[in-house]
DNA sequence: CCGTCCCGTTCTCAAAGTGAGAACGGGACG
DNA sequence: CGTCCCGTTCTCACTTTGAGAACGGGACGG
């Protein structure tokens, strides 16, 4: 049946499918779950019941939450990355510095992951810990231009260029034109390819192995950060941050 | 067979447990794994390759390690906790004001998650996002005082009252009279019942069902926090915090 | 006050997927 | 070059999952 993949555990992928759905629904019933998911209720009920008793799902009276045994592991597996733990501090004088969102995301399985997001003041599309597209954020593609070609290679493939605004890029050439600026300058920008009215400075974080571990940024919405601020005012701040938590990644 | 519990998925469970395995380990192989969890090999891979595949487990050459998906799942379900929002502030401005270390716990299942920690500077044996024996904290204990009585009572005959020093409360008689003075003064107390050398005061934050929903403390070891401090200065502010929090949670 | 509807829970059984064990393959080390 | 160790693959028997139908209880409305 599965011919493709290597093999799998079928039955962790419902559970944790449930799980998603869960946090997408912001909680749910057994039949609401079994109807989105199309599986048997007696099957939500099981699994519900099973991630209940573990912790990882929280109950109030027949709605099920997301339960916080996933805080949990979550806070342990950003503590334990390198770049977190070393970049932080830096992160949060760069907010403090700017006034401005100021984010630190890590590569992760082909997207990108905010594990650091400090808010600026206004509206904001980005969630703490969310994973998001590399090629539609600064940061991603900060991430994306340091990225052994290989992996890069493939990542695009699998995943594509999914348009999340009109001035999202989805044009493989132009993406790679751009990337080479990135490298060039240490420097990426999203003028609102990610969200509308929102635009972004990104500054890659290069590992120890020469390949990106992860990028810092500073963002926005248009009438917060007008272009010239983000060209001549904040950009610097962004690169030196970045690069500052890459010199201290290199001597540990 | 399982003549005693509800249905359960016992796949999940074994995934579950590979991923706990993994953060206690702070990563390991898959015959490492197989070896401390009992499980075959092969299985273990199936599972590791399912948890890789959805970004749940992080894979470094041949060691796995927990993934930032829980981050994602874990910082949506603290966020989406009513006493974490109105109270994150009240608790940010706690620690500033007092310098020690500052915790917003909620109760979890039995058990105490800290969802807040705000390190005071020293060593501390708090994790943020942790679970802990609800009998062994000051948190804790305020939690409990207020708990719902037949809750309160399934909880300890369930869970116990294991030692963790030797100065933490075993006794359930004894423990229910402290939790007596805590209801009246709204405050308890940890001397070394946790971890030793450190000690906590606690307020309580009953929800508006009458229900503690979670209670805030403050921390340090015996050097840093004196017997004195801890009840004069610190005792009032902690206090008054986790009444403002109640009072906010109320008029919502 | 009773009937209806909806939802969570329980039960049973067949199909399917999991997991043990053995064998393979490749890298590290001596 | 041989050995050892670890991750990966394969196969098969057995357990477990999951569908579907039936139960039970609470909410709502007539």
């Amino acid at each position: 049946m599965n011919a493709d993949g290597p093999p799998q555990v079928r039955t962790t992928t419902t559970s944790l499918r449930i799980v998603e759905a869960l946090r997408e629904l912001d909680g749910a019933g057994v039949t609401e779950l079994a109807n989105r998911l199309d599986i048997s209720k007696s099957a939500v009920h099981k699994h519900l019941t099973t991630l209940h008793r573990l912790g990882y799902v929280r109950r109030e009276g027949n709605t099920y939450q997301v339960g916080l045994q996933f805080l949990h592991l979550g806070l342990y597996a950003r503590d334990r990355l390198p770049v977190f733990e070393t970049g932080r501090d830096a992160v949060e004088r760069l907010a403090e510095a700017t006034g401005h969102a100021t984010n630190l995301m890590v590569y992760d399985g082909g997207y990108g992951v905010y594990v650091r997001h400090i808010p600026g003041g206004g509206d904001d599309p980005i969630r703490e810990g969310e994973r998001v597209y590399l090629h539609a954020t600064a940061a991603g593609k900060a991430i994306l231009a340091f990225l052994d070609e290989g992996e890069r290679r493939s990542v695009l493939e699998r995943i594509g260029l999914p348009e999340m605004t009109e001035k999202t890029i989805t044009d493989r050439a132009r993406l790679e034109r751009e990337l080479r600026s990135v490298r060039d300058q240490r420097l990426a920008f999203d003028r609102e390819e990610y969200a509308e009215g929102y635009q972004c400075v990104a500054s890659p974080v290069v590992g120890p192995d020469g390949v990106t571990a992860a990028a810092v940024s500073v963002s926005g919405s248009m009438d917060r950060m007008t272009g010239k601020t983000l060209e001549e005012d904040v950009t610097g701040l962004v690169v030196s941050t970045a690069k500052s938590i890459e010199n201290e990644l290199l001597s540990r």
